[in-house]
DNA sequence: CCAGTACCGTACCGTACGGTACGCCGCTTC
DNA sequence: GAAGCGGCGTACCGTACGGTACGGTACTGG
C-alpha cells in the first residue's frame, strides 16, 4: 500500500517528468528565496512560459497545491514490516519514526512547505493546510498507531486510547522543535542530535506507556 | 524628527488609549478577516486615516509588530508566588502554567497571530517571528524554568537539564494542538478538555521527573 | 480671532503580480 | 514538406494594495 494506494487517495495523476521538474523548480525558489514566489520567478527558473504553468496547473494555488503534493509523495513512508514484536524490535520502530519524523520537520523544504500552508490557511478556500496536515501529522499517526496496538497486543505497551498514547509520543518526539522553526529560531539539528533526540523520546515514551512482559 | 517619533520608531513606546483602540481594531480584523489584512481596510474599521496610522506605525510591518507586541502586553504573566514548595505546590503550578498556555494557543487571536508571524518569517527581515518567539514559547519557558529548578532544589523532581527538562514539559502540553491548529484543522477545545489534557501532561511529567521526596 | 496642531476622509500614485494573448520554433505525423 | 501541436519567450492587461498628498474640521493656546 504505498504508491498505488497514495494515488487513488489523493485521485490526483502523478505529474510528467516536464512537470516534476518545474515543481522541483518551486521547491527550490521557496527554499532559496523565501515565500514570496511569483509565477514569472517559477516560469524563469523552470525554463517554461507562464502560459504552460496556467495549462498545467489551473492557477498559482493550483501550482502550490501540486507542488505539495509532489513532495508529500517522495517523503513516502518506511518499512511497514509486521511480524512479531518483541521489546527491542518495539524501540526500534519507535526510534525509525522519531528520527524520520525529526528529519522531515527539521527540513527545509518542510519548513517552507508548512509556512505557505499555514498561510495560506489564514486566508479563506484553503485545502493547502489540509494537504499537508493529511501528510504531515496524520500520515505518521496512521503509520504509527498500528505499531502501537501491536506493541499493546503484545503485552509490551499499556494505554486505553491509543489516539492519546500517539499525540503524547509526538510531543515528546516534537516538543517545541517546529514551532521555533516555523517561526524563523535558528535552530539546527544534525544527525547526531536528532538521534539523540529521538532516543531521548522513544525512552520517554516507553517510561510513561512501557511494561514488563508479564 | 522629535524624540517621540525616534521612540516610535524602535516601537518599545506603549501606545497611546487611541493607538490601543488601531490595535485592537487590527486584532479584530485579523480575527474576523483572516490575514488579508489590507491598511484601508484598517483605516476604517478604527475610524482613522491612512495617513495617521503611517505616522503612527511607521509602515505595514511597524502596524504589525506593535499589534503582537500590544497582544503580548496583555497575556502577562502569572503570579509568580515564591515560597517553600511541596509536592502539591508544585503540581499545581505546573498545572496553571499548562492550562493558561493551552488557552493561549488555542485561542483564535493567537493562532492569527502566529500566522502572521509565520508567514513574516518566511519573508527576509522578518523579527516578527523573533517577536512572537520571545513572547510565546521563550517566555512560557523563562517562567517555568525557575519552578522546575526549586521543585528540583526542594528533592521533587530530578534532571540534569532545565532547559531538557522544559522541554519536554513543553510537549507533553503542547503535542500537536499548536500545528494542527495552524494549518486549520477544527479541532477545538472547551475548558473541561484543556484542563484534562493540563493535567494528564502534568502527571506525565510527574512520572518521568519526579521523585518522592528523600 | 488667528495660528498651530492633530487628525479624519478621500482622492491619488506607483508598482508588483496574477492571469492572458500572441508570435515563433521544433517536433511529430502523414 | 505541409499541417498541426505542444511549448517557450515576451509583451501586455487589470487590479489590489502600500504609501502619499491634500482639503476640511475640531480643539487649544495666545
Amino acid at each position: 500500500m504505498t504508491a498505488t494506494a497514495t494515488r487513488e487517495e489523493t485521485g490526483h495523476e502523478a505529474p510528467s517528468a516536464r512537470q516534476q521538474a518545474v515543481l522541483d523548480a518551486v521547491l527550490a525558489l521557496l527554499v532559496e528565496e523565501g515565500d514570496q514566489l511569483t509565477m514569472d520567478a517559477v516560469a524563469r527558473r523552470a525554463s517554461c512560459s507562464k502560459e504552460t504553468l496556467y495549462k498545467w496547473f489551473g492557477d498559482r494555488d493550483g501550482l502550490l497545491t501540486a507542488t505539495v503534493r509532489w513532495q508529500a509523495s517522495r517523503v513516502h513512508a518506511g518499512r511497514d514490516a509486521g511480524g512479531p514484536l518483541d521489546a527491542e524490535t518495539l524501540r526500534e520502530r519507535l526510534l525509525d519514526f522519531a528520527v524520520s519524523w525529526l528529519d522531515v520537520i527539521a527540513g527545509r523544504t518542510s519548513v517552507v512547505l508548512n509556512r505557505i500552508a499555514i498561510a495560506h490557511a489564514g486566508s479563506r478556500k484553503g485545502n493547502l493546510g489540509a494537504i499537508v496536515l493529511a501528510n504531515g501529522r496524520l500520515a505518521i499517526g496512521a503509520r504509527v498507531k498500528p505499531v502501537l496496538e501491536a506493541g499493546r497486543a503484545a503485552g509490551l505497551l499499556a494505554f486505553d486510547d491509543g489516539e492519546t498514547a500517539f499525540r503524547t509520543f509526538f510531543g515528546l518526539v516534537g516538543r517545541d522543535i517546529q514551532i521555533r522553526l516555523l517561526l524563523g529560531d535558528a535552530l539546527e539539528l544534525d544527525a547526531a542530535e536528532i538521534r539523540r533526540d529521538a532516543a531521548r523520546a522513544v525512552d520517554q515514551f516507553l517510561a510513561l506507556y512501557g511494561q514488563a512482559r508479564p
